[in-house]
RNA sequence: GCGGGUAUGGCGGAAUUGGCAGACGCGCCGGACUUAGAAUCCGGUGUUUAACGACGUGAAGGUUCAAGUCCUUUUACCCGCACCA
């Protein structure tokens, strides 16, 4: 009986006979199949990497059956908080839990039996591939895409860290849920908003699904509209605003700064310098949280000082408040409040002026309701441009402008910056030495990696766990020789996860990150699994790192994943997400040993949409152990049947053999499209197929030749699926090891051949009964022969056939009156 | 608020291009085997009706010979963004 024991007996072999190496000569077969790799955080493997890591190896294996040379790599991504917070909580060093993880979750892996390449195995968190996240990093500062500047950056209280904007998720740290708060530091980034236009224009060619685009695209938040020049009233300074509406200009009745703007001490009046203080004060000690809230009343004070609108040369009010973004377009905005909503609550809340400029092109009543925002219409109140559509005046306008060299086009994102400083230990640290003398020096690249030290004190207190240690702090100047400091922050872990695919197919190379040559014929991925949540981070970083490689000359690639899918969620039998505090986690240990490794990716593939996932059900393990003794006693007595002599093919052989290669077009099709529960769905039918068959012909009347021939097919056909199940059975049938070094079964047309089909037929498209027709007969004929049949006059009831419509092979419907 | 998605039997879910709704499985009912049970094998199972039939894919309209699928309106839930000028 299948069971765990089968799965280390060929999981064995499997190792023995390097299954799942990768030959280079076949490199022009080659398929790159990549899961996203595992954090490990946890100790061990949970449900989630099991529904990732098990259909995408059906998926490989399937793969390698169609004759693609497939590289299917694993590692892990083991910098990171987690294991430094659980070294802060237990004092176990966090390298020393990383690698006891590691372990842990490397042997599960190899008991899932997948066909991982672990000759290909990368761990972030070791020397030789951290040694090249550094030399990256100082490859991005070559390139001017690496900087540093004082940043009014996020602050996780608890995790005593920066972090990006992408992690924080409604104000609250992504990882520990604190409320985020504001700090100023000065940090290193990542230049990632130089390739905006190419990371939101690259998405078109990608094969992702739609959603994922979608989120990418509002992350780079691309907004084209024009920039409009303020001088300021009586001193010689001006600023700029970003409008998308420059068509509203004339409708200015004030204008907004961001309180963090560094002209705002310039323009504040000594009458009003009191309150603008006060006011920034308030501001910067803020939280996320707060300033996310919904209903949240605008807030601003008048800095005294007045505007010089350009277009229409009018004296308006310049404040400052804090619904003004400074990391935005300019940090200045021109306030329209007949036609923006926001300016229009503040205008009413602080009395000012309400000009309408324009006016609905489509309807009689120009009514100047206060509510009406008017989003497109005529221009009106705005002198020359009077009578302008929104849009022939915003390019009128800008032009106006720009004639007058008091503003421009210009198109604004929203993404911002990559901050990837981090003031913890468990990271790669940051090639960066201070000198006195020589100021910013990027450490030699003969002296990488410059090694994470083992005895630190990392307990969290706002500084850099490595700025407490004197001998790695303590260094001299690559360029002068004297004394210097090291700097102490450690990257971000996305900056480590933003290029492992490329580091995969060459991972021991020692001189260079990898070999451009063979990269170039390794890379894209073809197919990339994981979850939806690295929809905006993980995925953009990745794509950003890779232009930036082929900017710097090192691949041709520009995209890394070419086709990605997101695997669903699995809930816990209660319909939650799995917790420990709910106590509804599923551990996938249990049932692998007590059922085996193929049962339980049988039943993850088969009870969900892969995309969709969904609630655990105990019944649904229950029903896949009870269909795998059902599978294996058809193929053991189909194996062992003694041969007849039987030369015949009977109908009901033929009827199988159309069922079945029926079938094997459509799983061919599921697999391709990873729709794994219709694939088995399939197999489970050719199942009951044979069982009919092995009922309805005695043994001794069988057509052993054939019937043994297909089940050889059939075991193929479902290797991928239960891969050690498989080799078993394709094992007991004489066959020679191994199965996934068979080509998989397509489907065989001859078998498909008849001379008759069925149709059904409808009257008013409720479909009545089912004709027998001969194969392509013409559509007059087919009318003939429905007209004729005996059964048709009980369905009319004597009402009177208007017209017959007669879809070839597919339908016939009759429309009474 | 803006953008995207989902909704189908008692349950998980199928239906690839508008063409037999409910594949496959669970559960339930029945039969065979058995002293009996378990296991196994076979059959039935959308609702309603005695039956013919009628109705049926969140709700309401529409297009079409034909709609789960296309269009309009709408409800619930999920996800993303959220003062982005």
């Amino acid at each position: 009986m299948y069971g765990k024991d089968i799965d280390r007996k060929w999981q064995k072999v499997w190792d023995d006979e390097k299954i799942a190496s990768f030959n280079k000569k076949n490199i022009d077969k080659k398929y790159y199949c990549l899961e996203m790799f595992s954090y490990p955080s946890g100790a061990k493997l949970h449900v989630g990497h099991w529904y990732n890591y098990g259909p995408v190896d059906t998926f490989a294996r399937f793969k390698k059956m169609q004759g693609y040379e497939v590289f299917q790599p694993m590692g892990f991504d083991a910098f990171g908080l987690p294991a430094e917070n659980y070294a802060i909580k237990t004092g176990i060093h966090p390298y020393d839990s990383t690698m006891k993880n590691i372990e842990t979750m490397e042997s599960q892996l190899k008991a899932m039996g997948a066909m991982f390449n672990w000759d290909a195995e990368v761990v972030t968190c070791k020397e030789d591939y951290y040694k090249w996240t550094q030399w990256l990093f100082l490859k991005l500062y070559e390139m001017g895409l690496a900087y540093r500047k004082k940043a009014n950056v996020n602050w996780c209280p608890s995790c005593n860290t920066v972090l990006a904007n992408e992690q924080v998720v409604e104000g609250l740290c992504e990882r520990c849920s604190s409320v985020v708060t504001k700090k100023d530091l000065t940090q290193w980034f990542f230049k990632i908003t130089d390739y905006a236009e190419e990371l939101l224009d690259g998405l078109k060619e990608l094969d992702w699904p739609e959603k994922t685009k979608k989120i990418q695209t509002n992350w780079i938040g691309k907004s084209t509209g024009s920039i409009a020049t303020f001088k300021v009233d009586g001193k010689d300074l001006s600023f700029d605003v970003f409008t998308t509406r420059v068509d509203t200009i004339c409708g200015v009745s004030y204008v907004v700064i961001a309180p963090e703007h560094e002209i705002v001490d310039k323009i504040t009046t000594d009458e009003h310098k009191k309150e603008v203080e006060e006011y920034k004060e308030k501001c910067k000690i803020i939280t996320e949280i707060d300033r996310l809230a919904e209903d949240r009343e605008k807030t601003g004070v008048f800095t005294g000082s007045y505007a010089i609108n350009p277009v229409t040369l009018e004296k308006v009010q310049i404040w400052i408040a804090d619904y003004v973004l400074a990391t935005y377009g300019t940090g200045c905005v021109m306030a329209v409040p007949a036609h923006d909503e926001r300016d229009y609550i503040f205008a009413n809340k602080y009395n000012l002026d309400i000009k309408q400029v324009i006016a609905p092109s489509d309807s009689s009543n120009i009514n100047l309701d206060k509510e009406a925002y008017t989003e497109s219409g005529i221009l009106v109140n705005s002198g020359d441009f009077n009578g302008l559509t929104t849009d022939e005046a915003k390019k009128k306008i800008t032009e106006y402008l720009k004639e007058k060299k008091l503003g421009d086009f210009k198109v604004t994102y929203r993404l911002r910056d990559w901050l990837v400083s981090r003031q913890r230990y468990w990271g790669a640290p940051i090639p960066i030495i201070y000198c006195d003398k020589c100021g910013v020096v990027p450490v030699p690249e003969k002296d990488l990696p410059v090694k994470l030290p083992y005895n630190v004190e990392f307990k969290p207190d706002g500084k850099s766990p490595l700025a407490k240690s004197e001998e790695f702090v303590n260094t001299t100047c690559p360029h002068c020789g004297g004394k210097a400091k090291r700097e102490t922050d450690t990257l971000d872990t996305f900056v480590c996860s933003s290029w492992y695919q490329f580091r995969y197919p060459d991972n021991k190379n020692s001189e260079k990150i990898f070999d451009t040559e063979w990269i170039d014929k390794m890379l894209p991925v073809d197919k990339y699994v994981g979850g939806p949540e690295h929809a905006a981070m993980h995925l953009l970083y990745a794509r950003f790192i890779t232009k930036v490689l082929r900017d710097a000359g090192y691949t041709k690639v520009s995209e890394p994943f070419k086709s990605l899918v997101h695997q669903g969620l699995i809930l816990g039998p209660d319909g939650n997400k799995m917790s420990k505090s709910k106590g509804n986690v599923i551990s996938p240990d249990d049932y692998v040993d007590k059922y085996g490794s193929d049962v339980f990716r049988m039943y993850l593939m088969f009870g969900f949409s892969y995309v969709e996932g969904g609630p655990w059900s105990e019944e649904g393990v229950t029903a896949m152990v009870k269909y795998f003794g059902r599978l294996e006693r058809l193929l053991d007595k189909m194996i062992s049947l003694k041969d007849t002599n039987v030369d015949k093919i009977s109908n009901n052989e033929k009827e199988l053999l159309y069922i079945f290669n029926n079938l094997i077009k459509g799983i061919n099709y599921d697999l391709e499209h990873m729709q794994f529960n219709t694939g088995i769905a399939k197999i489970m039918e050719i199942t009951n197929a044979f069982y009919k068959y092995d009922q309805s012909v005695e043994d001794e009347n069988k057509n052993t030749k054939l019937i043994k021939d297909t089940i050889n097919k059939f075991i193929r056909i479902i290797a991928p699926f239960a891969p050690h199940f498989s080799e078993e059975m394709w094992n007991r049938a004489g066959n020679e090891v191994s199965v996934f070094n068979t080509e998989y079964p397509t489907c065989d047309n001859r078998w498909l051949e008849k001379d008759e089909i069925e149709i059904p037929v409808q009257i008013n498209g409720n479909v009545k009964f089912v004709v027998t027709i001969p194969k392509d007969s013409e559509n007059e004929q087919v009318e003939k022969i429905v007209l004729n049949d005996e059964r048709l006059a009980g369905y009319l009831n004597g009402r009177s056939i208007k017209k017959v419509i007669v879809v070839r092979g597919k339908i016939v419907n009759i429309v009474v009156a």
